[in-house]
DNA sequence: GCTATTATAGACACACATTATCTATAATAG
DNA sequence: CTATTATAGATAATGTGTGTCTATAATAGC
């Protein structure tokens, strides 16, 4: 029960990009840079939070990613239901009884888990993070 | 971030040895009949449950496994951690900043996560089981 | 138009954890 | 002593995540 690499690639992309967001575009290579990541490897990550419509991306010379128009909004849960997809923790039950105890339990903390980091705004995060010594 | 298969394996068989404890011990062959699991990859996962203190087996003729004395006070997350293990949802950040607020506002959500499932007591889920067709 | 730059997509290989089987051993009841 | 049962080790199969390489498409600047 763990978060992939790739979904920390993706958060400290989104970090960057927020900080660095009055910069206009930024290139995956720059992106790249600041993490122990290939840019081709890096690159398919972040079109996974294009297509999920958190990033805008632009190719050709000069272009690269920014954020989307209302950035403000993008939460932690965003981020990561883009790279990690939409499947529940715990779905080991679909031939079984739905109404199943233990399935409705887990299902409900889930919720609660989803619904906290649904809170959480990376715009947030950046500007606290702006305040701290940083890598 | 998905809970194993083995997981589900141990609360299936946790509720099975709930729903008759009445009855003494269980062995695992008669557990695994019930799911679709060999005998010999269910000890395995039981025997997690035995080291964890969550279950007693006894070998031998007439021998099998039961709850624990207090039984009634395990939890969804006591049998999740037993099999899962306990390392956090997020820890990539090893050789970084410790003090990062990604890390640690995914780890304030994963905390609430696991108490709520600390509170769901695995003999009141059987209780509930009981009263409603199950299989 | 031409060229350099940059994102995107497909094929492919690699590493790793999970899942599973088989066999051998230890312990217990009768 | 024998049948039964849990435990442990070795090993294989499977799947997923991670990563690389190459080719293609789109854009800016000249
Ligand atoms: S009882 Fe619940 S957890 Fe067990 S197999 Fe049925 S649906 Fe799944
Ligand atoms: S900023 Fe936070 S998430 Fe990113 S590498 Fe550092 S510790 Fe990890």
């Amino acid at each position: 029960m763990k978060l992939s690499k790739s979904t920390h690639y993706a958060l400290h992309t989104m970090l960057h990009l927020t900080l660095s967001h009055a910069e206009g575009h930024t290139s995956v290579s720059k992106l790249a840079g600041h993490q122990q990541v290939s840019t081709t490897y890096l690159s398919k990550i972040l079109t996974k939070l294009v297509k999920a419509g958190l990033i805008v991306s632009v190719p050709g010379a000069n272009g690269g990613y920014k954020l989307k128009a209302n950035w403000k909004e993008t939460t932690l849960l965003d981020v990561i239901q883009a790279v990690e997809g939409l499947p529940p923790i715990f779905d080991y039950c679909e031939d079984h009884n739905p109404s199943c105890i233990i399935q409705q339990s887990i299902q409900k903390a889930e919720k609660n888990f989803l619904e906290e980091l649904g809170t959480m705004k990376i715009a947030d995060l950046a500007e606290d993070a702006r305040n701290v010594p940083h890598h």
